[in-house]
DNA sequence: TATGAATGAGCGTTCATTCAT
DNA sequence: AATGAATGAACGCTCATTCAT
């Protein structure tokens, strides 16, 4: 029985995801959840309290997903380079391994506001994830560029979305720019000096 | 009499852009901004041909705006260097003259499918600004990082305005984070090597 | 429940059918089918999938209603000039009985457009009628006027409607003109000869 | 400049016609006049007081039309018969001459709800055409058929309407259905015995 | 004569949400 | 757990009409 609503309730969010990437954050409908699921709309308040709290769960699933991503331990016993260089590397893989979630991440983070408490349960998902660590570490030891973390990350994230979509919509290939080239430049972008 | 129709006519684009900005392009409806700029909905349609037309002619207004800042002619006399770094400088004082206006180009560009006709529309204005000349020449010559133009518009101008938007936030002060520590990092990261 | 359903379903339809026969096609508005209903504007929505889906089932109703009046087995039965008079009479009999309905297909047909598919579905209803059988077998064996069915029926309709509509609004009464007249008159203008 | 005028006056009225035509009265709007005609949606109201107004002289414009046809003198000095006919080929000519004409009259016809003023108006133009004059004196001396007027005229009328649409959209051709049989079949509906 | 600006009313449609079952 | 029925609110848009110019 738990299965089944697991199911479901994974198929909703699914759905929302879609709809978030082929159209926008407020294309995302009960509406048309539920007749792609293949449910009742009202259903769909069996799963959400209502539309944010679906979007916030959404939201949620993504970014853990990513975050499950980085592998913690190994990173920490890396020298910093070789544990930043292992990190874009993930990230990309991720990229190319799930398109949809960094599509999902931004569009929700950028259109969506969440409630304060929602917020506050995301900065503790973020703060707790291994590339703020790294990234924390690294600013303390002033082996990366004294800005704001937000703009580290910004940086990183933003540039590595965009050339993984680039290369899957065909922009260009992978041997017209490897990864290594993205790898370099974002090392400079950060590193100190 | 012109001046009343010019007036009104840039009043509904900047309730439509604050719309944007507050809340996202989604949330852009002609009820709201209506109500905001104090007529009647209907007369949006005295205007604007539709929805659509509207969020395209903002879009094009800010573009314009934003390209209208670079003075073509210095830049081109300049070394590289110090063409990018002038440009940047320019990208930087606008984001903080109209902190709106990146954020409104931002959300367009990414929320938004314009028609194909209104694609071409834009595109000419890009192409024709100094910044994609500049890039242009910086890759031919190979001062530039290889990678695709696009990477190094997303950098450059995502970077400049998530900075501008914790400056005025307060997340940092200028003193905090100059603005120069900015440029560097993102020279660092477009030029080759 | 299903009875509440059902009259619901079709208070919507006969609303409809009334504006129709008082304003026009054109004045068929889901606003004022509500109003008169007594639902909201939007309960239409759970009934029909649009204004078109209404009006078009609408139209299959009195086409079905009329056509489920004449008694195919009965006509089939007797001599062409019988089976022609009979048809007449059951006409004539339903344009009494159902004063509306010949005046909703007659505008629906007119006024309306209905898409290929629906058009189709049309089509089937109309040739699986045992008029449309009866004229047919008429043009064949030449007891009827070489000329196009639709001339046929449209001579039949058209005046049996006019006759009874007369009648319901006193314009005469059937002492006046007695249906054997009109049939008369029906039965000279279609009969070869 | 009253040339000007009535130009644009007939203009306006013409494209008021071809919206019926192509649509429905309830298409017929001052926005899509305008547009058609090239002037501003507010100078039609330069010439006609309001919507109703427009439709009005359009469908007398029409009736006068066809009535002007019946050479009135001619029909009078012929045998019943012969003149009867005539008018039957005057009025098929009519329809082929200005096949819009009869359309539009007939959707006005049905479609619209003219006020009793307007109503009387055209009581006079129809009362005082030829045909009518004709009609009237066959049921007078009892050549006609002894039913209400308006069911000799709409079979009459409908019927020829008929004809000439499907003439003109090839449902057949005149080889195939020469008029001469619908007059035949139209002298045996209307004739008393 | 002609029109641009303006608007209230209406339209068809979608939506998030509630509730009884 | 699931859903059909229902609805108020909003949306984009068109319309007939008025008015000042």
């Amino acid at each position: 029985m738990k299965k089944k609503d697991d199911q479901k309730y994974n198929r909703i969010l699914d759905v929302a995801g879609d709809l978030i990437i082929t159209d926008s954050v407020g294309a995302v409908s009960t509406t048309k959840i539920a007749k792609q699921v293949g449910i009742s709309q009202s259903s769909i308040y069996v799963y959400f309290k209502n539309r944010e709290a679906l979007l916030l769960t959404l939201y949620v699933r993504e970014l853990k997903r990513l975050y499950a991503q980085d592998s913690g331990e190994d990173l920490r016993s890396l020298s910093f380079e070789t544990a930043m260089k292992q990190y874009l590397e993930q990230l990309f893989h991720y990229g190319l391994t799930y398109p949809k979630s960094m599509t999902i991440i931004q569009k929700l983070k950028e259109d969506y506001a969440f409630d304060e408490q929602a917020g506050e349960q995301i900065n503790v998902i973020v703060h707790q994830s291994a590339v703020q660590q790294l990234l924390f570490k690294g600013l303390a030891d002033k082996t990366l560029r004294q800005v704001d973390i937000s703009l580290l990350r910004n940086i990183i994230f933003s540039t590595i979305k965009l050339h993984t979509d680039n290369l899957r919509q065909g922009v260009y290939t992978e041997a017209d720019v490897p990864f290594e080239r993205i790898q370099r430049m974002l090392m400079k972008a950060v590193q100190n000096n």
